[in-house]
DNA sequence: ATGAAAATGAAAACCATTATCAATAAAGAT
DNA sequence: ATCTTTATTGATAATGGTTTTCATTTTCAT
């Protein structure tokens, strides 16, 4: 029954403790709000989210953790020409469909597309398998973005 | 004779001349330093190199003309995870042959590679214009690049 | 329950990038 | 060649997202 609300642990905790790190309320919020949202949000969107239920969490907290997921892998980190970094977690056991972006230059609007990613991901396969071998790299993300101009954006000049 | 040192207005003028921009001594220094170099400079190296030879030219002035170059189009602007952002020249006519990068996440090394490039364009070429139509976007770049770790970072740990 | 080590929060520090503004230089007109 | 307009520049200060610091609190194996 994969959509049931779970009294158990989360499946992320195993995660936590598998890198030897401990589970606490802090990481279980942040974890949390990134897990309810398809948005890009920022660290202090987050902040935000995770301060209407424990308000004593620190921002300070929010960036530690966000560093320390996205180093486990279980969280993207993603440059959308705003200032501020955003975050996205990585595709989890429910998790919704890998997706690429698409960003525009105007007005940093980002659109997450997934229509074209199959092709995308079988080219992207090879590409990493031979790269890897070349330049004896172990590969572990790709990042892939288009930019340009919405259609909004095109018509504003 | 496409190699040879023009004595003649190098040709970024026309370029800039197309937008409405006036040719400075700072704007040519500092495509002059993108276009010497196949590194990824930071607007500070570019500010150190241009500095040896006009040692006037302020840091702020680097930031305003990379700024410029972007919007352009005459130049790319890249995150590589260390905090500075990184610039290059895009492909002129003289030009190197486009690439993509390969970034380790230990050290922050960049690898540029082409050797892939030509099936990726192919699939990047379906894909932009597949979402153009799509999203109705107006697409003008794309970023690739792929994350992982080196091989002195493999064995590091 | 207990204690060692990890994690946290508040505040200060950091530092790449931007905004400000008076002074300078480019390019067309004279 | 000089003048005039206006974009461009440089020094400085300000900005603001992210990190550091360090004393306090929490986790979790024992």
């Amino acid at each position: 029954m994969p959509g049931r609300k779970a009294k158990g642990a989360p499946w992320w905790q195993g995660r936590f403790r598998g890198y030897g790190y401990r589970m606490t309320v802090p990481r279980e919020a942040i974890v949390g709000v990134l897990s309810e949202t398809s948005k890009h949000l920022s660290a202090e969107d987050i902040f935000l989210e995770v301060h209407k239920v424990y308000p004593s969490i620190g921002l300070t907290t929010i960036y530690r953790t966000l560093e320390l997921l996205v180093q486990m892998g279980l969280v993207f980190k993603f440059d959308f020409g705003d200032k501020r970094a955003r975050y996205e977690l990585a595709e989890g056991p429910k998790g919704k469909r890998h997706h690429h972006h698409l960003v525009c230059i105007g007005c940093d609007t980002v659109i997450d597309y997934t229509d074209f990613i199959d092709e995308e991901i079988e080219l992207l396969g090879q590409t990493e398998k031979g790269l890897s071998k070349k330049f004896n790299f172990k590969i572990t993300n790709h990042l892939i973005q288009f930019y340009g101009l919405c259609k909004r954006c095109q018509n504003k000049k």
